[in-house]
DNA sequence: GGCCGCATTGAAAGCGCTTACACAAAGCGC
DNA sequence: GCGCTTTGTGTAAGCGCTTTCAATGCGGCC
């Protein structure tokens, strides 16, 4: 019922290869058989058929991507960076998102189906050796965005030094007991940045008190990247004698900021006076509480793993890249700055 | 190179239509064989090759959503919302984002490629003739989410009712120069928002003062849309003469309320005390910037959507049919609830 | 023993497109 | 005018799967 090449060779007068031909700007094809076939085309309402240029072509013009939608905005800011880029190359972008990390799997098995998409992007998922294997032994074109594994090409964001310049931050502003509120040990990016800030606090020869470390139990299916997460756990820090607790806070992830920030609000503390705090990844409502915190470049983390992801589809047998963005510092009213513009 | 079909057929000692009835599930095949041609398919790592069904079935299991992004949060929700019914049902999501309205047409058009996805979740575009035109000549299944077409299946919300009872709500706490903040003429449901904050002016008898009115002149790509064009806004609500100021106003969107809100902020105005502010659509900031709110269940209508979606794509004839939700009127802080549990 | 009906399987024709190969016609230099 | 390349087009073989139609073999029945 619909119209097909066959259609278009018939009123042409033309064999379908021909039709073909003109189509894929094949360039052997008279310049008057071109416009006879594109003005039949245009007649008859003519569509390509995409599943079966994809059968035919052996590739699907579609890239997928694999997200947990743990951080929505995160999420959001690079799937806008990936629809950018692939906008420009006439792929389609095939979303599989995860609500939570665990579900994450599944959703990975549906995006290596064979002859769905021609690469993939993936997300915010630890590359356990189990997954490493799966996703090789699929030998399909991968890029990794906010984790990281050897075999494959990455773009991440250097955590470690954001954990450290955090830390800095706050010791260069004179505090000494400094709170860190973690997401669980399974958050690779939430080990990365405790990493940084205890190398931050022995490079200051500065004490840790492990009283001041506390791991966010709540909500683990989303890795404890929630504000409630981050709300339980400054009451649990306010909730120390009051010598005891700290003067400055660094949440590993602005949303459990935002919600410690409530916490010390409703604790009656005034912020920065009594309390700062630092986050981390800078999204949408950070600006608009000041929260000082560090940028990840997100759109261009989606862009350029598209980027890359489209370079390996070309050419799949180099060595695998690994980028790795600095993160940077935004200070803000939280840890002193003067109000700041809305842009 | 990758395994067919046939490669299982061969091993098996069978012919490649058993090979599909087996995993087709067609019941006359017998339990021998079809245990066989597991067994196999297994050994060799078989997967079905989608593109292939795709063209053979006429079918591709692919659902596309056409996205504007303006409120990346409203989008993000309604997205969740279709992956959780999209889930259920093995179909996958291709996900066209448009950056801006005017990049609508464009991911439409490539949404509509025949044989790419089997039916179209359309959000928050508005359906000029023309784009019904296009997309009832595309015969393809098609369910519209926070937008209306009497000829599609369509999920919204009432913002006529929404933007009455907004303005009811501040009438009722005692105002009478209340402010309203709209996006551009262009937003449909910023008109209907708009008539129905008339509504309820007329109903109480009270009359709207037009300097009070102001349309966000910024971020017009967006619509309006925005913090910045809230802050905008209300910045030209602030300018007027002391006595001449609302002391409440009602935004159409929480990203503009967001922003009337820092800019009442920087004025010096305390919220509830000097103003009230009431948003629409209940976005993540606002639980935690305790903005009174009419709540869209955002997930809900996706996966409402989506249902529809699946149904119309099952029954192709039915009547169109018109799901218009309530929205809800969550009080808080800006309009002078206590302050509120973080949930 | 012959016939019927059923369960099981295979052969083959698509689905709509791309592309290798073949071939005719046209253009070129000599 | 000859062989040569170049240009334009058609034929047909896939791509990997589904599905119709027909064939086979089997037990059961009279």
């Amino acid at each position: 019922m619909s119209v097909t090449i066959y259609d278009i060779a018939e009123h042409a007068r033309v064999s379908i290869a021909t039709v073909s031909r003109v189509f894929n700007e094949h360039p052997r094809v008279s310049e008057a058989t071109r416009r006879r076939v594109f003005r039949v085309a245009d007649e008859l309402g003519y569509e390509p058929h995409a599943s079966a240029q994809s059968l035919a072509r052996k590739n699907t013009q579609i890239v997928s991507a694999v997200v947990p939608m743990m951080t929505s905005f995160f999420f959001m800011e690079v799937l806008r960076g990936m629809q950018d880029r692939l906008d420009e190359s006439d792929h389609d972008l095939l979303v599989y998102a995860a609500r939570t990390l665990d579900r994450v799997d599944g959703q990975l098995a549906r995006a290596l189906q064979r002859g769905r998409a021609d690469g993939m992007l993936l997300a915010s998922t630890p590359i356990t050796p189990s997954r490493a294997r799966r996703l090789a032994a699929s030998r399909r074109p991968l890029v990794l965005v906010d984790s990281y594994h050897e075999d494959f090409d990455s773009v991440t964001i250097d955590n470690v030094r954001g954990g450290a310049d955090a830390v800095r931050h706050l010791l260069a502003r004179g505090h000494e007991r400094i709170g860190l509120l973690l997401p669980l040990a399974e958050s690779v990016p939430g080990r990365d940045r405790l990493d940084g800030a205890r190398q931050a606090f022995r490079e200051a020869d500065v004490d840790l008190d492990p009283q001041l470390v506390v791991r966010a139990e709540w909500d683990t299916e989303m890795h404890g990247f929630t504000r409630y997460a981050g709300y339980r756990a400054m009451q649990q820090l306010l909730a120390l004698p009051a010598s005891e607790r700290p003067t400055a806070v660094f949440a590993c992830a602005d949303v459990m900021a935002l919600g410690a920030l409530r916490a010390a609000r409703e604790a009656g503390l005034s912020v920065p006076g009594d309390l700062e705090v630092v986050g981390f990844d800078d999204i949408e409502s950070s600006a608009y509480v000041g929260l000082t915190t560090f940028r990840q470049p997100m759109v261009e983390m989606g862009t350029l793993a598209t980027e890359l992801l489209l370079r390996r589809m070309r050419e799949p047998d180099t060595e695998p890249s690994h980028t790795v963005f600095a993160p940077r510092l935004v200070v803000r009213e939280t840890t002193g700055a003067a109000t700041t513009a809305l842009a």
